[in-house]
RNA sequence: GGUCACGUGGCGGAAUUGGUAUACGCGUACGUCUCAGAAGCGUAUCCCGUAAGGGUUGGGGGUUCGAGUCCCCCCGUGACCACCA
């Protein structure tokens, strides 16, 4: 190849298709953009949201965040920086497992095909990301550590399971989080949305609500990103309070951020589906009403019952009373179905005078009003300010509101001193009511004589300068609303007229022309009503009357023995779907063991793969290949299987009188219902005799039950034992190293044989039996089993003998099986914690027998592999961990993250619950995941529209690349408007920046490589421009970056010829926004290294700097021409040229300056009357 | 209903801290080149007016020497939330 400094090789006409393909495959073998490991390098780590590949292929809106990204991470490789710019994909979700239910084709399958449609289609566009790095979230290697990490939260308790009504499509046949609930209807198919009861998996994300709230601090992310995260989580603090209730045992605990309100109590509502309610519903005097209520609104659906629209509707619990902890007060309690049950306590204080819903509520059905605050206000800006060093007079006066006789306008008082916009006001003298004192005011400060007071509006206090008297006015105003009969007036004296002067205004006006606190207050207690919902002076209100409200809200709450909280709305993440096409719950459900883990070294838990799947007329669901996929064995009993070194049988139930156990076990064995009278005679060890028991301790009714039953299912028991044993015995065949045994005395003559006969080699027998004598006992047992006396231990219910057992079972692991009320119950009291034991039944899954636990066939969310994904990119092959501590060392956080706004609440919320979660666990370095968050606008089709295939609006880039390339794209993308703004497609535009690309081209051929001296205009346009590139970069102000590309290419073709060194800085500049194209003429120009491998232009100001500036020359304002100065002109002299120019001359004529303004290098406006 | 954005030519959109409104691009018109067309190149392109000049950033008001930009009211569009006590 040439050197550099050898002449330019010719080049023919710009085409695409010849520059790109080539590029990109060069660039793929010299691995240009691959992320080196080395923590010597300054590292930058940018992301995008890696798509979902759906069947739909790539659109043009997809990879606008890719490019804006992708200019950002070329810019940071010529800066120097090791640059990580990953992909991959989120494939897991509904719309795969929908077009495999349609087709019959297996998601898998799917997801393949579709993933390498997207990745042809995103490298035919020049995206540096990083291929070797490329992640799959449906891939096992992958999807193994987002179950890991599942097991981690499980691990520390932040997975559970509850049972819960849950919001269920049903049309997707999919449970919803509630963020997935939109208006009441499945968030991606629109459906009226279900409840449904059913055990979800949950994550504790309201564990880490407060620190997700309060980390957006130490981050860079944009501050409408922030503004919604934080709303989402909607943290507020406020008191839980107790009200007792009157005569009865419980409380109802309220939430309330208005613990200053609570002298205004007059009732309290509970949630329908308040946990006291149905306690209390049984000494209800309207039970039956109530009940019907509760029914009524459970029938309502979701969409009906949160319509903020709809009227409030409610019923009193008659006969109940709460009493309200601060003043003792009783007050009704009602149900109601503004009252969410999940929010605060499900239960609320009422305050119907300080709380718009409990206002509408009270006023509906009649409930008492209580006010206790009035609105205080201080003048804090304007003439009028309180002055703080002086003290307050306090005054009592009235505000007069005054409606016009004719018209709907009302009189505002404009006093000319100091600047006060209000109304009348005035105080009140000696014993005065509002209404005289207004009329009176009136009359003297208007002289309009038919003012006639209608009511009282409300109270008002207010602190203020009051500027004629030289004091600070605490003022306690009283607003009345007075209206004028007719406009008679009489002269008002001359003093008042030069105080101010009267004006009608609009209800509009008034509001606008209003410029003082109280006066502002006052209006809009007239507008708006008597509900205050704002701060003031607490009034009837016992000891804190007279307090100011916001400061008394602690001190109030701690009177009332509440406690101070902190709630949010955020609520615990549903993390349960059941559906096929997600990452199975890493858990297994065992009989024995309940929720059991998978272990960590059985991950992944696979999905099973759908075999022969044939599509329905009605379109059956993958779903169906978990039938074949829920019967597996329980890891921990597996695990135990080769632990136990004891046994423990209790058969006394088998002689017993727990004949239902026994019958459900018959059943389970499946052998002792098919037994024959006659068989059961011919077994030897067999006594076919009458039940007998016992009844001398059984009262005479007891003992008659007894009989009866005896006598009806006798010759049953007899069978069922039989069965058992002989079941029982197989099972005992396969247990080759226990040690001890329990058995009953009472059951031995049947058990003994029977264990014998199994072949086991028991070395300690333990007789737990308290009905016949332990002489009989023990030698009985140990000379039917063979074993020496002092091997036996015998024991009764007594404490003694349980002290005794847990000596002898000691710490070795025991497996135990009985039976009982003896047997069962009483060995649970007394095992120590930690030693299993189990029923008969169990012991099976124990030996591995057969094992019945089910596998979870409930899957992740979609979000979950998200959640983490950025991780993986650091070393996305490792099998040891889900990323090397070192390298995550090196490469998080993620610097820069770009996404779509509609993942703000959702995906970005999850990702950093889930990194936290990791942090907490020494698994990640930083608390945060990512540095900084910026967000792109859609790409909308020309119609304003989103672009969707059914829609058929959809816009391919396979199209475009083919006909004007991938850089046309590219540059296209970036310049057609603001990058974090909405933008329909056009693709006429294009055309515009192709055109550009090509004069580009074209510039080449006035490159010169002479030593001819560098021209200055050229060096200003280079470097001016590297200024506004680079900056435009930094800010994603792409569109203005191009335009500054054009302007400069604009101005550079003026000029004969080019220096090689300019055009190479222009190529530079516009490398990350078309790759190839520069690439290529940066090679034609014979440099041999990428220009993306080139150092960024560095800006040198002292080239860009003009010698001259125009100076714009301003006449009042408007503009009458300008002139050209040398830059940083003194003032002086700018105001001196800009009177003489001669088109400013034309406009001074005949007027005097009064000023003149200097703007240096800007302009001069001379102010002339 | 609440919160937050936003409103500029025929169209997408520019406009540092308030300082030449309509940059850049599309489209359109005319010219040039051509046998012709396409592409290219050149000129023009907010409105009224021959011009001087005047008007214009959804509407109205305010602050300022000066407002697309700051403040208030109204209208409209979009996003998110929606009985959160």
């Amino acid at each position: 190849m040439n050197k550099k400094s050898s002449q330019p090789k010719p080049l023919g006409a710009y085409d695409h298709k010849k520059v790109e393909v080539a590029w990109q495959k060069h660039w793929s073998k010299k691995k240009t953009f691959q992320a080196q490991d080395d923590p010597k390098k300054k590292k930058f780590f940018g992301l995008i949201e890696f798509p979902y590949p759906s069947g739909d292929g790539l659109h043009v809106g997809h990879p606008r965040p890719y490019i804006g990204m992708d200019v950002i991470a070329r810019k940071r490789r010529m800066q120097g920086y090791n640059v990580l710019y990953p992909i991959g994909w989120d494939a897991f979700g509904l719309p795969t497992e929908n077009y495999a239910i349609k087709t019959g084709i297996q998601p898998s399958i799917v997801t393949k095909k579709n993933t390498d449609t997207f990745r042809r289609q995103i490298q035919s566009i020049g995206v540096s990301f990083d291929w070797s790095r490329e992640i799959n979230t449906t891939d096992p290697a992958y999807y193994r550590w987002t179950q890991w990490i599942f097991l981690q939260f499980l691990k520390k308790g932040l997975a559970y399971k509850k049972k819960m009504t849950i919001n269920w499509c049903p049309k997707d046949l999919i449970g919803l989080a509630n963020e997935e609930v939109v208006n009441g209807c499945c968030e991606r198919c629109g459906t009226p949305v279900e409840k449904r009861t059913k055990e979800q998996w949950m994550l504790a994300i309201t564990k880490y609500a407060d620190r997700l709230d309060k980390d957006l601090d130490t981050v860079d992310f944009l501050d409408r990103i922030k503004t919604q995260q934080r709303n989402w989580i909607g943290k507020s603090e406020g008191a839980e309070i107790r009200f007792a209730l009157k005569d009865r045992s419980e409380k109802i605990e309220v939430f309330t951020t208005r613990p200053d309100t609570l002298y205004g109590v007059t009732y309290v509502v509970l949630a329908p589906e308040h946990s006291l309610v149905s306690s209390l519903l049984a000494s209800v005097e309207n039970k039956a009403e109530v009940e019907n209520y509760i029914g009524e609104v459970k029938k309502a659906t979701d969409i009906e019952r949160t319509d903020a629209k709809k009227e409030k509707t409610g019923i009193e619990l008659k006969g109940i009373k709460a009493i309200n902890p601060i003043n003792q007060e009783e007050v009704p309690v009602w149900i109601a179905d503004y009252v969410l049950a999940d929010y605060g306590t499900g239960a609320v204080m009422a305050v119907p005078a300080h709380d718009e819903r409990d206002h509408a509520f009270a006023k509906k059905y009649g409930l008492p009003v209580r006010a206790v605050i009035e609105s205080l206000s201080s003048q804090t800006e304007g003439p009028d300010a309180v002055k703080p060093e002086l003290p307050f007079v306090e005054r009592r006066a009235v505000i007069c509101i005054i409606k016009h006789w004719s018209e709907d306008k009302y009189l505002m008082s404009f006093y000319k001193a100091n600047d006060w916009k209000g109304f009348i006001v005035g105080g009140l003298e000696g014993d005065e009511t509002p209404a005289s004192a207004g009329a009176r005011e009136i009359h003297e400060e208007t002289g309009y004589t038919s003012a006639r007071f209608v009511r009282n509006i409300g109270k008002l206090h207010s602190k203020f300068y009051h500027q004629v008297k030289s004091v600070n006015r605490f003022a306690h105003f009283e607003i009345a609303y007075f209206e004028l009969t007719d406009g008679k007036r009489d002269e008002v004296s001359e003093e008042e007229k030069k105080l101010h002067d009267v004006v009608w205004l609009s209800p509009q006006e008034v509001a606008a022309a209003a410029n003082r606190a109280d006066i502002i207050r006052a209006w809009d207690f007239f507008t708006r009503g008597t509900c205050y919902t704002g701060e003031g002076l607490l009034v009837d209100s016992g000891s804190f009357t007279g307090k100011e409200s916001e400061s008394s809200k602690k001190t109030i709450t701690e009177s009332a023995k509440g406690r101070w909280v902190t709630t949010f709305k955020l609520r615990d993440w549903i993390f349960s779907r059941q559906r096929y096409w997600g990452e199975p719950i890493p858990v297994v459900h065992c009989d024995l063991c309940g929720i059991v883990p998978v272990p960590e070294k059985d991950l992944p838990v696979k999905l099973p793969t759908v075999k022969n799947y044939k599509p329905t007329e009605t379109g059956e669901s993958p779903l169906a290949a978990i039938s074949k996929w829920v019967n597996t064995t329980c890891p921990n009993c597996i695990a135990n299987k080769k632990k136990p070194k004891y046994l423990i049988f209790d058969f006394d139930g088998v002689l017993g009188d727990t004949w239902d156990v026994m019958n459900s076990s018959k059943v389970k064995m499946g052998v002792a219902s098919s037994i024959e009278d006659a068989q059961v005679s011919s077994l030897a060890h067999f006594e076919k005799k009458p039940m007998e028991t016992r009844t001398e301790n059984m009262t005479p009714e007891e003992a008659a039950k007894r009989q009866q039953w005896i006598a009806t299912f006798g010759r049953h028991m007899a069978e069922t034992k039989f069965g058992l044993f002989q079941g029982f015995v197989k099972e005992l065949k396969k247990i080759k190293n226990a040690k001890l045994a329990v058995v009953s005395a009472g059951s031995a003559q049947y058990v003994l044989p029977a264990l014998k006969k199994s072949g086991l080699k028991f070395t300690h027998i333990l007789a737990y039996e308290d009905h016949h004598s332990k002489e009989e006992k023990v030698e009985k047992v140990c000379k039917d089993w063979g074993i020496d006396v002092t091997d036996a231990y015998y024991f009764t219910d007594t404490k003694a003998d349980v002290l005794e057992l847990e000596g002898i079972m000691n710490k070795d692991k025991i497996i135990g099986c009985a039976w009982g009320y003896h047997g069962f119950d009483r060995l649970k009291e007394i095992l120590p914690e930690k030693q299993i034991l189990l029923k008969f039944n169990d012991i099976r899954p124990v030996l591995n027998l057969d094992c019945t636990a089910k596998r979870e066939t409930d899957t992740m969310p979609n979000w979950a592999g998200s959640s983490w994904y950025y991780l993986r990119y650091a070393d996305p092959k490792n099998t040891k961990m889900f990323a090397d501590p070192k390298k995550l060392d090196y490469w998080t956080p993620v610097d820069w993250y770009n996404g779509g706004m509609e993942h703000t609440t959702l995906h970005l919320l999850y990702s950093r619950f889930w990194h936290k979660f990791l942090f907490d666990l020494g698994l990640v370095p930083t608390s945060e995941p990512y540095q900084k968050r910026t967000s792109h606008g859609l790409i909308l089709a020309a119609g304003g529209e989103k672009m969707s295939k059914s829609k058929g609006n959809v816009i391919n880039p396979d199209s475009i690349i083919e006909t004007v390339g991938a850089d046309s794209l590219r540059l296209y993308e970036m310049f057609m408007g603001p990058f974090d703004q909405p933008i329909a497609w056009n693709t006429d535009n294009i055309a515009g920046v192709r055109r550009f690309i090509e004069r580009v081209w074209k510039l080449r051929e006035k490159v010169v490589t002479s030593e001819t001296k560098p021209g200055t205009t050229e060096a200003k346009i280079i470097h001016k421009t590297i200024k506004k590139v680079s900056d435009d970069i930094e800010a994603m102000r792409f569109n203005t970056a191009i335009s500054s590309l054009m302007i400069a290419l604009n101005e550079l073709e003026k000029n004969e010829s080019i220096r090689q060194g300019s055009y190479e800085m222009l190529l530079q500049l516009l490398a990350p926004f078309a790759p190839h194209v520069t690439e290529e003429l940066w090679s034609s120009l014979g440099n041999k290294d990428s220009i993306h491998a080139s150092p960024w232009p560095v800006y040198d100001p002292t080239l860009a700097v003009e010698s001259e500036a125009t100076i714009m020359v301003q006449v009042n304002g408007k503009i009458r021409g300008s002139f050209v100065a040398a830059v940083d002109t003194a003032r002086e002299e700018l105001e001196r040229l800009a009177q003489e120019y001669p088109e400013a001359k034309k406009w001074l004529e005949g007027k005097s300056v009064t000023k003149v303004i200097v703007v240096p290098n800007k302009l001069v406006n001379i102010v002339v009357v």
